[in-house]
DNA sequence: TGCGTTATGTTTAGGTCTAAACATCGCAAC
DNA sequence: GTTGCGATGTTTAGACCTAAACATAACGCA
């Protein structure tokens, strides 16, 4: 009965009931209905490649970076502060809103790139307990030979979309944001 | 100049200079133009909706795992294992094909299984220096329950879309993974 | 038989994140 | 004033991953 649509070579050694492999998000819910019958699978074709794009987009950018002397993190960080205009700063808890990560890896992202002397923090100039974290010239020298070089090779990995296609993504994907966030943020 | 489409309340204390907050894909566009005209943000908002649906699936899929017990990396393990159908084994290696992690994560992640009794290693039936991963039933009966509830859950996130849509977008993220994989494996 | 090569697993060092516990600071109610 | 609450930062324990160093085991071949 399996006629499995695999795109994989068909293993060596296919010994009975041993399920061909699967790579493709195709696959693995055919895989699914195969020996579990009933099974919800209508997921599975959005949101598995919604992951395996989001690791092949991180793991070349990491290859970038890895030549720019930088790490995604603190790419993250800086970029933050740059595209917030002057002054180049924020508070702790405005980092952490704006890069979705907890305020405790802001802090320990801020510790890594103070030492590596990017960005100081300063004691809060306004009121509170707030402190601004601010980009130093080396900060500002780092991000602005970097974002160029990531920003271009993602352009590169994009291009063979055509515009409308693009668009339609966008579109796409900003519906289904929508969706998800109303329906697990409440 | 700046007239940013923003869709965040305007900051209480607007000073000069500082940037609105960023809040969407096209909000951090508009900023890097804003801030640095000319840079390349074509892929923005194809790249960032991507990341930000990944990790809105990752946190909400962890929340439901919370509940059934199990963690999204053993999800993971005992997922494959049980689509690949009786016997339910796998080598290492294959493992680690089919999750997109090292080796040497799913030698640390079956060590984590082994110790909760969720899978045992045995010892090459076949050649080579291969070790076999199998279910146990206590694992057997994790995964079971556990994967109505994580893909039934999924299901209703991504309801929103009307079939049409959802093929579109199927097809438009395929296209793009055929893409992305074309220029940064070879 | 002996040796080098290749494939496979495991271990370890280092890095990053989250969640939770702490530590302050400002402010409001009284 | 002072007591308590809420917001903000930092620290710490635990989890998980990658990359690289180590082990083995099977093979090919002289």
């Amino acid at each position: 009965m399996p006629d499995p649509t695999t795109q994989e070579p068909a293993p060596e050694d296919p010994r009975p009931g041993t399920a061909a492999p699967a790579h493709s998000a195709a696959d693995i819910a055919a895989a699914w209905q195969r020996e579990r019958p009933g099974t919800p699978t209508d997921s599975i074709e959005v949101v598995t490649p919604i992951w395996w794009l989001g690791k092949l987009f991180a793991d070349d950018r990491a290859r970038v970076l890895r030549e720019a002397g930088i790490d995604a993190a603190t790419l993250d960080l800086l970029s933050v502060l740059r595209r917030s205009g002057p002054p180049y700063a924020l508070s702790t808890r405005e980092l952490a809103r704006r890069t979705l990560v907890t305020a405790g890896a802001i802090s320990q992202r801020v510790a890594r790139a103070e030492r590596d002397d990017l960005v100081h923090r300063s004691g809060s100039p306004a009121g509170g307990r707030t402190v601004l974290v601010t980009l130093t010239p080396a900060g500002h020298a780092l991000i602005e030979r970097s974002v160029d070089a990531v920003l271009g090779r993602e352009a590169t990995l994009v291009a063979g979309l055509t515009p409308t296609e693009r668009t339609t993504l966008t579109t796409l994907l900003a519906k289904l944001t929508t969706d998800v966030r109303h329906r697990t943020q409440p």
